[in-house]
DNA sequence: CGGGTATTTGACGACTGTCAACGCCAGTGG
DNA sequence: CCACTGGCGTTGACAGTCGTCAAATACCCG
């Protein structure tokens, strides 16, 4: 466990947790949540900036998040970041499969963040011994399979404008799926920098206040400091060129 | 069934085939594969530059490869493709979790392919049922998505001489892992022409023919037709910022 | 031998990165 | 209350990697 996660004494449990039926614990086995004397369900907060894991370190948990945003990205060696997926409520992060002792990618809390931890050793036991949570977890998978294989499709062909637009429009219906969007769904939360933006296309902080700029002089959405208006979705998932077919 | 697609009329059983240990064939319960009756398991042939499957196409079939590489890409809308993966002898293609309708990409033979077929409706049945399969495809899920993890900080991150050497490096040690190189380990197989080298680092078909040449004036590889002869593996390694930690 | 495909090279242009500076805002401490 | 500070956003000038267009050459298969 990373010394900047705090264990909350009171182990409060999880299946309190709004996005509860979302989540990984929903198809945990009854005998492992209720396993009180092993104290496995751990539930931890994360205020922002700080990381939940780092790149290269010990694979010994995986989280399901229960609120907050968080970063995943790979470093590379030039000190920039390769941002690989922006964790909403409800994702399930820090999966190893067995035999891997490291962890591939690091976790950054964006906002102050609530989590459920797991041990690796107790997941990957109960996969081969519960039919149901394995194929939980392969659904899971295949799905941020078929998400990291649009982002390559982003970052290989597509331009600054395409990639930014679609990083938006994924995000907005990801919580609008997740329901997390207030009455008027053109406006979203937006704890996200341009920095972590940029770390998500493939593209410089600079550039991408560029394409931001653009985006919005040209009527499409408008980004402040913690939301982001969008003025013209349909433009905006032409531009992208997204179609949520493939967002969970 | 894609119509390129031909099955063999002896129907014979992929138990016979070399890569066998390494597919996903081997954890099929064996009242699966010895369902005689329903002949689900059956064996295909695939000649080179026949698409396996297309981006849209209804996912009804999983397949693992026998013999044989293919490309796996994305198109975008300018007619470009992203490829994904580099499929190699043993892989596992086109599985799609239930629900999802049709494939997000495509798959095309480079070379003569042979391939053994599962219905995706009977993948699905069995991972519900038997755990150890699902914990399988679970584990190879992950590992294709290290995978995938690697690529996205190429495409986002690194230079195009970079993203060649990567490839490059990569290919060399999922070869190697497989034992399919030869006693002379610095040759290996090439039948991926430069443009599909370009479509799976991002680059254009000219740009990669410029890169590769510069890393052969500067003694690292020589790419030939169907072979590729590696002069310097410490520095191609060192280029791509390879380390074989994530190849399966 | 011929036609299609793949490779190779050059000239040019554009998208994006780099460097540098400034402004804005929030939090902090005097 | 105000100055200070650090992080983030914004803008401009310039450079470079890589894409585009075009054409010539080499290779493979029938």
């Amino acid at each position: 466990m990373p010394k900047s996660l705090e264990s909350r004494p009171d182990k409060q449990r999880c299946a309190s947790c709004p996005v509860r039926e979302r989540a990984l614990f929903q198809v945990v086995p009854e005998e492992y949540i209720n396993d009180a004397e092993s104290n496995r369900t751990d539930q931890y907060t994360l205020p922002a900036r700080r990381h939940l894991y780092e790149e290269g370190a010990p694979a010994n948990m995986a989280y399901t998040l229960f609120d907050g945003w968080m970063l995943l990205y790979r470093a590379h060696s030039d000190g920039g970041r390769q941002g690989l997926r922006i964790a909403l409520p409800g994702d399930f992060l820090g999966y190893m499969p067995p035999g891997e002792t490291s962890l591939h990618h690091s976790a950054l809390a964006i906002t102050d963040s609530i989590l459920c931890g797991f041990k690796q050793d107790d997941l990957h036991r109960m996969l081969d011994t519960h039919a149901g949570l394995a194929s939980h977890v392969t659904r899971i998978q295949a799905r941020y399979m078929a998400s990291c294989q649009s982002a390559m499709l982003g970052l290989g062909r597509k331009s600054a404008e395409q990639r930014i637009a679609y990083l938006i429009a994924e995000l907005y219906y990801r919580l609008h799926n997740r329901q997390q969007l207030g009455a008027d769904d053109s406006i979203m939360p937006f704890p996200i920098t341009q920095e972590m933006l940029g770390d998500m296309t493939g593209l410089t902080p600079v550039h991408t206040n560029r394409v931001i700029r653009k985006l919005r002089e040209d009527g499409i959405f408008t980004a402040e400091r913690h939301r982001l208006v969008i003025h013209d979705l349909p433009r905006l998932l032409e531009i992208g060129e997204f179609t949520n077919l493939n967002v969970e």
